[in-house]
DNA sequence: TACTATTTAATTTTT
DNA sequence: TTAAATAGTA
């Protein structure tokens, strides 16, 4: 065996993270260490050095993305296909265990996966079946309730309603909610992982086969499991059972969707013989921006701590750019993109990364004007669409005729005359016989409606009957393609106007060219049908088609975890969008947040710019913030401000030729008559007196004392003021 | 039932 | 500002 090909390419903390004993290990891996690299060496070590058999590996990771490359990356290395080597996100590999034992977990054997999407029109139509007022029931948060109850891995049964009406409530909704995704078969996302564990704690022979099978479990990062998946994890790995986990404390930044980093150091309790290897050599960044980032991190209180170090170069200082607004930060960003691709670099080394999606705006409409082609991050993925989801609920709908999620999307989409009156009845007749939609529906058309709806309904029962037989013998492309045409969705598509009907009528019959290239797993126990569907569910799929332009990329900075560019952009960086308003209130939010920084910056590998705009436009309304306290927190050795302002204020005291005239974008300035103590009408802000002025030419700037508004500081240019 | 007016709220995202 | 959800109207 070769084992110089695993090695060769490894520092003397990787290589000992990659062999070592077969004990549980922690790794924790700072950003850009190479933690993927660990993992799968690790993985090839064992199989080909150590002889385990890829059977009693099991990889876990978050996203399919990230268990599809490790994937790649580990056949790479041995050099051929490893079959029956387990990798996968928690949630597929839950599902996985979930077909194979579907009774033992009391599920029906075609249960089918609910998206967030689908459980929040569940909870909708719960809240409505319950005549409860929506408004005070928010659907929304009785969701986070659930899923976070969930999370942690608490039935209804484990709660307390601790003596709160409110909570009371929220319980028996969660009650109420489970009931029906039993009643209909449907498992959403936290479920496959909450049945999973339970079905191991429950059946101690189908536990220790598990056990036995999987001894090593490979973990990715670690930071972001929740309580479930860590009691998942825990209880798979047993007594025996040897977990190593990689992952980055200063990373967490999914605290808010339950993650808890916690578990770093839960993990060395559980594991009592645990050693830990921390990986603190980086290979991205240049010196500056890796100091930069070290720098901002160590303000955190809670962290394991470790110090990032490289051998590469200091490289450029990074570059601060205060903007008037957030026009002019993008002009200077787009400039600076401008001037990249003119030297010949790719466009899709830069990466702008920005705090909130509703940041994307006018950077993408400095790009258009540019002309720079670009690509955002993020959005609508294909399988979340509305016209695919209806597809693909027609498609559940026959093969499980239970699936009220699926019946109400489509009963009356497109329009057949089943209005709300007639879904109404159906639903309470269904909620009286404690039955599936479909079976009162069955019901009603026979027995209490009448003539024009009782028809409609039956039109619909029959379709579906209709739709089931004429496809039952075809292959599943076949399927698709004859029920989005039968089911008159696309007809109905098609008459939607403008282009937005002509691309859903395209993305159905993508949809059916997915449903061709889509090759079920011949291991797995199931229809091929059923086993498209939860792919669909499981993996929604890219948000845009890869059109491979080469493009410069905008996304937000939690989407740009695990990935690098040589020059990044960190927009927006004030107080109040990042650190994020709702975050600041607490100290645990302000150091996720920190964290969020943390890993904004240390995604650049050459050249760093931040931005900021002292005026920016959010909701409508102008605002003015100050630059984000951890632009303060990068020492001032590795920063170069670019067109750094006139520092001194100074008083102007030029007589006022033009007073009683408005202060245009025309000539703002010393010549306008600005003086302290003037007095001054704002738009916005009303009256107030100028404090303080500084800069000069189209840079000046005044602090005016506004009576009601406060103290702010406003750009001539762009402020408006009318002098009194 | 479909279209239009009005109201409301506004991080981050994967499965 | 703007997008989405809701209410009201044809």
């Amino acid at each position: 065996m070769d084992v110089t090909a695993i090695l060769e390419s490894l520092n003397d903390a990787q290589r000992q993270a990659v062999t070592a004993p077969m004990k549980p290990l922690l790794v924790i891996a700072g950003a850009g260490s190479g933690k993927t690299r660990v993992l799968t060496h690790r993985a090839a070590w064992l199989i080909d050095v150590d002889g385990v058999s890829p059977q009693s590996l099991l990889a876990v990771t978050f996203t399919n993305k990230a268990a599809s490359e490790m994937r790649g990356r580990i056949e790479g290395l041995l050099q051929m296909p490893v079959n029956h080597l387990w990798i996968g996100t928690f949630h597929g590999l839950a599902h996985r265990l979930l077909r194979r034992h579907w009774a033992e977990a009391g599920l029906p054997q075609n249960f089918q996966i609910i998206d967030s999407d689908d459980q929040l029109r569940l909870i909708k139509r719960l809240l409505k079946g319950l005549g409860l007022d929506d408004s005070h029931w928010v659907p929304k948060e009785i969701q986070y309730f659930i899923n976070a109850q969930k999370d942690e891995g608490l039935r209804p049964k484990h709660l307390d309603d601790e003596g709160d009406p409110n909570r009371r409530q929220f319980i028996s909704l969660y009650q109420g909610y489970q009931e029906v995704c039993d009643r209909g078969g449907l498992v959403d996302f936290a479920e496959l992982l909450l049945r999973t564990h339970e079905l191991w704690r429950d059946n101690a022979e189908l536990l220790s086969h598990y056990q036995r099978r999987f001894q090593h479990l490979l973990v990715d990062e670690f930071q972001d499991t929740n309580a479930i998946q860590y009691a998942w994890l825990r209880m798979l790995a047993g007594k025996d059972g040897i977990p190593f986990v990689v992952g980055d404390d200063d990373q967490s930044i999914y605290r808010w969707r339950g993650a808890r980093v916690e578990h770093i150091h839960q993990f060395q309790k559980d594991f009592p013989g645990a050693s830990v290897i921390k990986l603190e050599q980086n290979y991205r960044s240049t010196a500056t921006i890796l100091n930069a980032a070290n720098a901002v991190i160590a303000n955190n209180e809670s962290r394991i701590g470790k110090n990032l170090w490289t051998e590469g170069a200091e490289g450029e200082p990074i570059k601060i750019y205060s903007a008037y607004n957030e026009r002019d930060e993008a002009d200077f960003v787009v400039a600076r993109l401008r001037d990249w691709s003119d030297q010949g670099n790719p466009r899709a080394d830069a990466a702008v990364l920005y705090r909130s999606n509703a940041q994307s705006r006018v950077l993408e409409e400095a790009l258009i004007n540019a002309g720079l082609p670009y690509r955002v991050y993020g959005g609508l993925r294909f399988f979340e669409r509305a016209e695919i989801k209806d597809a693909l609920a027609y498609l559940r709908l026959i093969s499980n005729r239970d699936d009220d999620s699926s019946f109400e999307r489509i009963v009356n989409r497109p329009t057949r005359g089943i209005g709300a009156r007639s879904i109404e009845e159906i639903r309470s007749y269904a909620r009286a016989e404690l039955c599936s939609l479909w079976r009162a529906a069955g019901a009603v058309a026979s027995g209490r409606f009448s003539g024009r709806r009782a028809s409609s309904v039956a039109a619909f029962l029959n379709l579906i009957r209709k739709l089931a037989e004429q496809t039952s013998g075809l292959d599943l492309a076949d399927k698709v393609d004859h029920v989005i045409h039968a089911s008159g969705l696309v007809e109905f598509f098609k008459k939607e106007k403008g282009e937005r009907g002509e691309t859903r009528v395209e993305n159905l019959e993508e949809l059916v060219s997915a449903a061709r290239s889509f090759k079920p797993d011949p291991a797995e126990d199931m229809s091929d049908l059923d086993a498209f569907l939860s792919h669909a569910a499981l993996e929604a799929g890219e948000g845009q088609a890869e059109a491979w332009e080469d493009c410069v990329q905008l996304m937000t900075m939690h989407s740009a975890k695990g990935l690098e560019f040589p020059l990044v952009f960190m927009c927006g960086m004030e107080d109040g969008l990042f650190p994020h308003q709702r975050s600041l209130a607490d100290p645990n939010g302000l150091e996720e947040e920190r964290r969020l920084c943390y890993v904004g910056i240390t995604r650049a590998k050459q050249y760093l710019y931040i931005s900021y705009a002292e005026q920016r436009r959010l909701h409508g309304m102008d605002s003015f913030s100050q630059p984000s306290r951890f632009i303060a927190e990068v020492p001032s050795e590795f920063v170069q401000e670019i067109r750094p302002r006139v520092q001194v204020s100074r008083p102007m005291t030029t007589g006022s030729r033009s007073a009683g005239r408005k202060t245009g974008a025309t000539h703002p300035g010393a010549e306008l008559g600005i003086r302290l103590g003037q007095r001054v009408r704002h738009g916005k802000f009303g009256d107030g007196v100028i404090l303080n002025c500084e800069g000069q030419g189209a840079h000046a700037r005044v602090e005016v004392n506004f009576e009601t508004a406060g103290t702010k500081w406003l750009v001539l240019n762009y402020a408006n003021l009318d002098l009194m």
